[in-house]
RNA sequence: UCCUCCGUAGCUCAAUGGCAGAGCAUUCGGCUGUUAACCGAAGGGUUACUGGUUCGAAUCCAGUCGGGGGAGCCA
């Protein structure tokens, strides 16, 4: 048995390959079958008259996704995808499939969505996953490489009060356990345990958030490192962030380009990348200079979709007398053209709110999504936003001990519009403050009562920071939405499959 | 919770107050190199649901349900 993608390494020579019918293509004497197998596509030609008469009949029953066993020599053939394809000599079918739903042809999200499990095997679903894969396996090179532990935070929870969020609550024997939002107070104990940990798990947060960058179950990467400040925590987040970009770049060129993703782009992602203060960002939000970019902004995206709409007239003129085939074409560039219009009409609608909260962004207040994507419009690589307000950040944040208004957080944003991949920080290591903080936020001592231990027992400065898997693989693979970055995703009204 | 857009054949969509339609998919027929193959034919409908306006409703109005995008919140 053979994959698809060792096929090269055979030219000529007779194989067998098990997989799946991606498509398949019928004329009287030829039966061309695209064969997905996981690691591929391969086109096999069936020629009535050099195969038995049983091998025809087998491959004429198939239908798409019918599982088949396929056997024939390998040619070098320019008009096949990935340059070779198999003349087959045997086909044995391992089992006919039914109807499947998802055709090669266009479909809705909903549809989509419930069909999820179907909708992994189709080609950009399968890259994204690849790239998934690149990026966790990098990650965890990174991080094993330069010394660190991988452990694991537990997913129950009995305090329900660290932050704001909203928590998934479940019955724990009759007692109430939360579904962890954070792994990042345990991460604290292993790191002095191990000095440099980090875990890698899922996290839940029953937030009723329904955009593309919010799911209620993701993944999240938290380092944590003992004698680590903000700064050396800053290093390690822009280099671990480089190294998963190069290894993506290295490893995933075939996906990226069945992504359509802009490869040059990524290619500039490389470190340094700039880091700016809250205080130097609250004055770029505004500054004139930005009042006049989005007001560029706005008249671009008017220009655009006067164009757009010509375009449309043009394409509805040519429709009627068109032939069958451009008439696929004409549609498929109609809903293109139509998707990106509804955008530039939601674009359009917001920019007045964009801009008001830009312009009227007073310091001490939190950005919006809006804001990350104006902070990183001008930049090709992500950028790093540091020392923010401490009212609006979480109580075990350190305070910079030069203005006991700024903590030691750092959020980095990725660019493109992807918003924030990163949150992390100095955590506050001395414990009279933390007792200080917890009462400053109404929390209970006695349920923090393990992690104040730590600050009495060899308290160290110490930092870390929690990445969100699927924004980076969203980002990556230039997908608008995170729903496609995760094999099953759990949102706000979407449990199935 | 709020704002906004949408719901028509298995799928993607058209029909903007006057006979419910096309392509794909399915079935049948044709075609020796197809690239979402192509050509011909057939079957396929409670227009999300409930009520209202009207001579007449997929279309207008109200409510309900479901979905998309966004705000808040965050990775």
């Amino acid at each position: 048995m053979v994959y698809i993608n060792e096929i090269p390494d055979h030219s000529g020579k007779q194989i067998t390959l098990k997989g799946w019918v991606y498509n398949i293509r019928t004329s009287k004497k030829l039966i061309f079958i695209i064969v997905r197998d996981g690691t591929g596509l391969c086109q096999s030609v069936v020629a009535q008259d050099d195969v038995p008469e049983n091998v025809w009949d087998s491959a004429s029953r198939l239908q798409q996704e019918s599982a088949l066993e396929i056997s024939g020599l390998v040619h070098a053939d320019e008009r096949s995808i990935g340059g070779h394809e198999l003349h087959v000599r045997d086909i044995r079918i391992v089992s006919i499939a039914d109807e499947y739903p998802i055709t090669p042809k266009e479909h809705g999200v909903e549809f989509l969505m419930e069909h999820r499990h179907l909708w992994l095997r189709s080609r950009k679903q399968w890259a994204a996953m690849r790239v998934r894969n690149t990026i966790i396996f990098a990650i965890h090179r990174f991080f094993q490489e330069r010394g660190f532990i991988q452990m694991d935070a537990p997913i129950f929870t009995g305090n329900a009060a660290e932050g704001t969020t909203n928590l998934f609550e479940t019955d724990y024997f009759d007692r109430k356990a939360y579904l962890t939002q954070s792994g990042q107070l345990y991460g604290e104990a292993m790191a002095m345990a191990h000095g440099k940990i980090y875990t890698f798990g899922p996290t839940f947060r029953a937030e009723k958030s329904k955009t593309r960058r919010h799911l209620t179950e993701f993944w999240m990467i938290e380092p944590e490192m003992a004698y680590y400040d903000l700064a050396m925590n800053m290093d390690l987040a822009e280099e671990m962030i480089s190294f998963i970009v190069q290894e993506v770049l290295k490893i995933n060129h075939e996906e990226l380009v069945i992504l359509e993703r802009d490869i040059g782009k990524l290619e500039q992602v490389r470190a340094p990348f700039p880091r700016i203060s809250y205080t130097e960002a609250v004055e770029k939000l505004n500054s004139p200079k930005m009042q006049e970019k989005l007001d560029t902004m706005a008249r671009d995206r008017e220009l655009e979709a006067e164009k757009l709409k010509d375009e449309l007239a043009a394409l509805d003129a040519e429709f009627g007398q068109a032939k069958k085939g451009r008439k696929f074409q004409i549609d498929r560039k109609r809903g293109e053209i139509n998707a990106r219009l509804d955008q530039i009409d939601e674009d359009l609608r917001n920019l007045p709110v964009w801009k008001k909260s830009a312009l009227e962004k007073k310091w001490g207040e939190d950005f919006g999504g809006s804001d990350e994507t104006l902070l990183t419009m001008d930049d090709t690589t992500p950028v790093m936003v540091h020392g923010y307000p401490a009212e609006v950040k979480a109580f075990y944040m350190k305070r910079d001990p030069e203005n006991n208004e700024i903590a030691l957080g750092v959020d980095m944003l990725a660019p493109e519009g992807y918003g924030e991949i990163i949150g992390g920080g100095q955590r506050e290591d001395s414990l009279d403050i933390l007792l200080q903080r917890l009462k400053e936020h109404n929390l209970p001592e006695e349920q923090f009562r393990w992690y104040l231990d730590l600050r009495k027992y060899g308290s160290v400065p110490h930092s870390g920071f929690g990445l969100g898997l699927e924004r980076t693989v969203a980002w990556l693979c230039g997908l608008q939405h995170v729903r496609e970055t995760i094999p099953f995703p759990r949102m706000m009204g979407r449990l199935y499959p």
